[in-house]
DNA sequence: CTGTTAGCGCTTTCAG
DNA sequence: CTGAAAGCGCTAACAG
């Protein structure tokens, strides 16, 4: 047994398709009687229209693809939450596709998506991502793409992000009057936009509030996770160590976490810690970690929610503005000692 | 400027429209030439065929839905990465749709799937939905449908889940092998199934290691978190206070571990705590937890790997069959004391 | 080997 | 108020 569709429907009470159609869309120029039986039937028959012979007819497709990285327990998995939220208000489907922070594959997708097949794309670019000739095309097909998170400065399009800069100035900022003197940022690269932003708020942080900059308290890991912990036990086993550190990712933070285990260094006591993290259990599951979150959610919901007004209004709509969210500081009462 | 049609291609060849389209699927009643200059110019002007029409004529979408409660931070992204993956092998697109526990959502969801939109469905049930007649409704209609994680025993068709019961007994066992002799069982539930698999699992590995199942150590909190955190601190400050924990939600083992903090006993040493947690960074957060993880990843592939072979093959090789698939044990070397 | 034609299910003129 | 007909972009049966 297959749907039933408009035929079916006219056939049963002898009218054409096209007054059967117009009955569901309750036009004003159908009898009232009719549009009774007509519902009636459909109710009864659970008539559901055909989504796609609509959208070839309508050229529209209300369908919004989210292209993202990886998903598995971070920040993009609330991001999703809030961007589906706001999709099935607007009576839109969300079409997912993943890139494993692969060039090619976002390459493949986003050319797919030219096909029509949706009327909007959420984007965060793969971290392989130099190249966006295939985000400019979509562009240029008049589909309209929002970046949120991971952005691309080289595109004039809407761009959706957390508040870098801020996000650090207030964590360093939150060391400091837990009374913190020496604190070092830890980071896993010196050329990330991310990376650079919240280390900028970190240094003017340090400046505001008289405290001097000191280089050798900042350290780029850019390699393994060993090369993580390596750095950051020199860096706890100096005698002259920081009693506080800044972990700009949340991976850091743990490899922090457990050097200071390794060290004997008592938490928050000996070092206290602060760290971006998406995961909202992360405070829960450590007492003595602090963390500084992501509104990912809300990014997701505002990313989509902008991507309907540019869908709605006009594509010119979405040019070159920037939205920058803000995060919040998630500090717990330490019960461990 | 809007998207390359076929009839583009053909005007600017001088061919008919259906010349192209075979050439393009490389048909064997095409010559070389032709097949190649379409080639050239397709390329050239990146031509990607309308999926829709393509939908409305061949009566098949090349796309499936997954309908799941939640996806932030936990199984449901895990899956979802798994089941994209083999999407994508198979070249199809995921329409993603979130319940959010919520039984009307989850119908009005359903009963669109019925419009022809998919192909396939794989599904995981809201915990608030008892009736399942939508469920059957999409099977009568010829959209297989696939269960994972959360199913229901009463429809006819296939499921994917962890094996909860055998879950309950390794994670028992593992507690019995660490030296405990006295093993509390933690639930939020004395009806779901999970909570009961594993709680069977708890009492036969209890008793195959001879020791007595008693039921004063088994707590089921079926309310609020405070209510779970009075439960187990009263379990605690028993001066006969077990010394294992089997929580069997992650929730659970995160209240277990404050309470042993309020407590002041020191974990693993007064108190060994084991429990199910989809959290990947949840043992490295806190060394001292041992985790039985499901096999999230692993679910979301087989789960989709099955649809996509009833969507080869036929709709009844989707009845009834079960696929139960292991969990496993993470230990982390505790450093803490 | 290539073209003509019909039709997937729907919306939307245009005619009555 | 209702119906007939065209067409969205594509595929496939049928002709040549």
């Amino acid at each position: 047994m297959t749907n039933t569709s408009l035929k079916d429907l006219a056939k049963e009470l002898n009218l054409s398709v096209s007054t059967v159609s117009r009955a569901l869309r309750d036009s004003h120029e159908i009898s009232p009687d009719t549009k009774e039986k007509v519902l009636i039937l459909a109710k009864k028959l659970n008539y559901q229209p055909n989504p796609y012979a609509r959208s070839l007819r309508k050229q529209k497709s209300k369908t919004i693809a989210v292209v993202i990285p990886e998903i598995a327990n971070n920040f993009f998995s609330l991001a999703i939450n809030g961007i589906e939220s706001i999709a099935q208000e607007n009576d839109y489907h969300v079409l997912i596709y993943l890139t494993h922070e692969d060039y090619e594959k976002e390459l493949s997708i986003i050319n797919h998506l030219s096909s029509g097949r949706v009327d909007g794309v959420l984007v965060s670019i793969s971290s392989a991502t130099n190249d966006i000739r295939h985000l400019e095309e979509l562009h240029r097909k008049d589909i309209p793409v929002v970046f949120f998170d991971r952005i691309s400065d080289n595109i004039n399009t809407i761009k959706v992000t957390t508040d870098d800069y801020n996000s650090g100035y207030k964590a360093t900022n939150h060391l400091i009057d837990q009374g913190c003197k020496r604190i070092a940022f830890l980071s896993i690269s010196s050329k990330l936009s991310i990376g650079v932003k919240r280390m900028e708020g970190y240094k003017d942080a340090l400046k505001d509030r008289g405290i001097n900059v000191e280089e050798k308290l900042i350290v780029h890991t850019e390699g393994s996770p060993e090369e993580s912990h390596n750095k950051i036990k020199q860096l706890l086993t100096d005698p002259n160590r920081p009693d506080g550190l800044f972990a700009s990712v949340e991976k850091l933070a743990i490899a922090s976490y457990h050097c200071c285990h390794e060290l004997h260094l008592s938490i928050p006591k000996d070092v206290k810690i602060i760290s971006f993290s998406n995961l909202e259990t992360a405070s829960l599951l450590n007492p003595s970690l602090t963390t500084i979150t992501q509104p990912a959610f809300e990014i997701g919901k505002e990313a989509a929610r902008v991507l309907f007004k540019g869908l709605d209004k006009h594509k010119t709509f979405l040019l070159n503005k920037s939205i920058i969210l803000d995060s919040q500081l998630i500090e717990r009462e330490s019960t461990a000692k």
